[in-house]
DNA sequence: CGGTTGACATACGCGGCGTATGTCCCGAGA
DNA sequence: TCTCGGGACATACGCCGCGTATGTCAACCG
C-alpha cells in the first residue's frame, strides 16, 4: 500500500491542525478560538483547514473523534484491570470521572462538543464511550448480575452521572477531596442496577 | 414603594427582551442568535439590550435565571404531589427528565448554558434545581431512608443522570417509548441510594 | 422652567468565518 | 525528459455580528 509522499504530508498536516485545535479549544473554548491563530500555531493557514476539514465544526468533529477514542481506550484499560465484570463496570465509571478532570476533556467533550454538535450519541465516531458502556452493561445483564433493563438507557444515565460529577469536581475548590465524595456517590447509584446487593 | 413609571417601563422592556431571547436562543441556539434580529423581534434595538444586560452573556444569564426558577418550581410541584418523601424525590427526578424534553430547556439549559457560562452550580441564581435536589436528598438522609452520603454529590449525579437521559430521549426517533425506558433506568439507579431496598 | 439624569437609539470599528481565486508542486503519461 | 492535469495549500475579499462611543429625548428636581 504505497502511501505516497502526498498522502503522508496530508496526514501530517491534519495531525498538526488537530494538535493545535485541541490546545486552542481546550484553553479558549470553541467559540473564542480563532482559526487564524490556531492555524498559525500549527505553521499553516486557514486554507489548509478548510481544505482538510471543511469548516470550523469539521475540525471540532475530528478533535472529538480523537479524544473520544482515547477515552474509550482508557475506560477499557480500567475495566480490564478489575477482577469481576461488575467491578470492571464500576472502574470504567470511575475512570470517566477521573478523565473528565482534565480541562481539555471538560471543555471540549462536555461543554463545547454537545453545544456545537448536538447530542453526543450522534457524533461522528458514534461516541465510543457510550458504546463501550452500553456493551458492558449488556454483558452484565446477560450474566444476571444486573437487573433486566434497557442497556443503552442505563449507559446513558451512568455516563451522564459520571460526567456531571466530573464537572462538579473540577469546578470545586478542593478537587481531590470532592472527587472521593463523587466516586462514593457514584458507587451507590450504580449499585441500584444490581439484581441483589453485594 | 412608588415604582415610578420609569421603573415600570424598564421592567417591561427587560421582560420583552427576555421573551424574545428565550425564543431565539431556543430556536437558533445561543451562538447563531443575532442580537439585531432578537431585539427587533421585541420592538427594540441593541441599545436597550446592552443598557439592561451588559452584553450577550448577560442576557443569557437572565434567561437562564428565569427558566431555572420555573424548573425548580415544577420540580417542587412534582415532589409535593407524591405520598412519601422518597416517592417525592423520584417524582422530582422524573419531572426533570420530562421538562428537559422541551427544546427550549434542552438547548438553553443543557447545551448552550454550560458551554457559555460554565459549571451550572456557579450560575447567577445559584441553580435552584440543584439546590432543591440537594435539600431533598439531605432530608432523606436525615430521615434514614437514604444511605449516609454527601448530599450535594448525590444531587449532582442524579441531576446529571436525569438531564442526560432527557437529551437522549429528545434526540431519539420515538421519544415516548424511549422516555419509559429512561424513567425505568432512572428509578433503578436512584434506588441505589436507598438504605435498604423497598 | 432650566438643568440633569437615565433609558434607549444610532453610528462606527474591529475581528472572525467562509469562499473565491491564485500558486506551486507532485506524479502520470508520451 | 517534458508536459500537463490535479490536488494541497496560501492569499484576498466580502459579509456579518458584537461591543462601544456618541447622540437624542423624555422624565424628574430644584
Amino acid at each position: 500500500m504505497a502511501t505516497g509522499r502526498r498522502a503522508k504530508m496530508m496526514e501530517e498536516t491534519r495531525a498538526k491542525l488537530i494538535r493545535a485545535a485541541r490546545k486552542a479549544f481546550a484553553e479558549k473554548g470553541y467559540a473564542a478560538a480563532s482559526m487564524d491563530e490556531l492555524t498559525a500555531e500549527a505553521g499553516l493557514t486557514r486554507g489548509a483547514l478548510y481544505h482538510n476539514f471543511g469548516d470550523k465544526k469539521g475540525l471540532l468533529r475530528a478533535v472529538i473523534d480523537e479524544i473520544d477514542a482515547e477515552m474509550a481506550e482508557g475506560a477499557r484499560a480500567a475495566r480490564d484491570r478489575a477482577e469481576t465484570p461488575w467491578q470492571g463496570f464500576i472502574e470504567e465509571g470511575v475512570a470517566y470521572i477521573e478523565m473528565a478532570l482534565e480541562p481539555e476533556i471538560q471543555r471540549i467533550m462536555l461543554l463545547d462538543g454537545p453545544a456545537v454538535l448536538g447530542d453526543p450519541a450522534q457524533w461522528p465516531g458514534q461516541n465510543a464511550c457510550l458504546r463501550t458502556t452500553t456493551a458492558t452493561i449488556q454483558a452484565l445483564i446477560e450474566e444476571r448480575t444486573v437487573r433486566p433493563v434497557d442497556a443503552e438507557a442505563a449507559a446513558r444515565l451512568v455516563n451522564g452521572a459520571a460526567l456531571n460529577a466530573a464537572l462538579w469536581v473540577a469546578a470545586s475548590d478542593d478537587p481531590r477531596a470532592v472527587l472521593v465524595k463523587a466516586i462514593e456517590a457514584f458507587r451507590f447509584l450504580a449499585s441500584g442496577l444490581l439484581r441483589e446487593r453485594g
